[in-house]
DNA sequence: TTATATATGTACCGATCGGTACATTTGACT
DNA sequence: AGTCAAATGTACCGATCGGTACATATATAA
């Protein structure tokens, strides 16, 4: 075993903590203070385990993209369900990580990345944010490309766009949630985007 | 005339530079020193003139509220086009100011918006963004209310509805406008929304 | 010219920012 | 028991935050 004094706390429960943190206030708006207080260690902890505020920004953004949003990616294969209902019970399972908070705080990327335009980002963070923020949308078009009924559908041909359009209602929704909106109000925006692309 | 040494700046010309800082930047990361750089006055000027940096804050989102979208509201009442088109250009002008700045900045309201979840945010600054979030939206419930040819189309009944998937949408276009999508890339996105509530 | 009112520039206030030096505590290994 | 490596707590670093005191410059009114 390791030599030396044991840690005292769990180093994932702490992660988790962190990215709540980002989520609520963005990379900029997080405090070292705030961070280290709801994570329950202090300062000298924070840096020896994780490096430094964007190290720790970067390990807590991973832990969104596969815990929140990476693991929804199955409820898009589910084959025994039309693809209009496939895709808007994906859309909707982003929507409810979107409210799922008591306060409103919307989705961590959308959130974090609009602070990107500031230029007050360091460069690796921004780059994490951006590939992170094409990652549903390429999932919805890779699945209206290669899906029959897609193909049946006309759809596959604008995969791209209507992948695009997709994409934007759930920015939408996301800075909606942000501002308290539930998921009940939030589900005609995803049916209504829908029928926009095509589906009925 | 008022006693004592001239203003040696345009208060109106400066509350325009800071309006563009809390674009760029947001409220809290709206800093003092970029905001009196930015409007070539320097602290003593600005509290003064402004009061502090909440007062500014107000008459600069007021600025952008007149100057950037209450202006726009005349394009929803020129009935020599159809209502689709009417709404259609309406948006478009709103997407427009979106992607109006060589960096990328969206809107205004929603970006300064997204901060007030943290509680950051003074009460009447958050007041005031809570308020103008939901003009455009207003103004579209209004329309489909009140329009005869949205009457026809069973518009009217679900005004309320189809005014919040539109608005909804425009969100969603502010955050990618951030992202550096350009006009011609997010037209297809509001005409999407336009058929997804029903006009095609 | 003198008095007075306003604007400006400099230089500062306490608080907080991200980050770190250092002494102390705690543990596994010899 | 004694050694040494790692974790912890405290106390600090320079920089920046929003905001202000104060002296100086500039204008009008008398």
């Amino acid at each position: 075993m390791a030599v030396g004094r044991k840690k005292i706390f769990d180093e994932n429960l702490a992660l988790k903590a962190a990215m709540n943190v980002f989520w609520d206030k963005g990379y900029i708006g997080a405090s070292l203070s705030e961070l280290t207080h709801r994570m329950g260690i202090n300062k000298p902890s924070l840096y020896s385990t994780y490096g430094n505020k964007e190290a720790l920004f970067v390990r807590a953004t991973r832990l969104y993209c596969d815990t929140k949003i990476g693991c929804l990616s199955d409820l898009l294969k589910n084959t025994e369900l039309s693809l209009k209902q496939r895709i808007k019970t994906y859309m909707m399972s982003i929507v409810s990580v979107q409210c799922e908070s008591p306060n409103a705080r919307g989705c961590y990327i959308v959130q974090c990345q609009t602070e990107v335009a500031t230029g007050d980002i360091p460069a690796e963070a921004s780059r994490l944010l951006n590939e992170a923020s094409i990652y549903v949308q390429t999932l919805l078009e890779d699945l209206l490309t290669h899906d029959p009924e897609a193909q049946k559908l006309g759809l596959a041909e604008v995969a791209k766009l209507k992948a695009f359009c997709l994409a934007a209602t759930l920015r939408g929704t996301a800075t909606m949630a942000r501002c308290g909106y539930d998921m009940s109000e939030l589900e005609p925006v995803i049916e209504h985007s829908l029928k926009g692309i095509g589906l009925d």
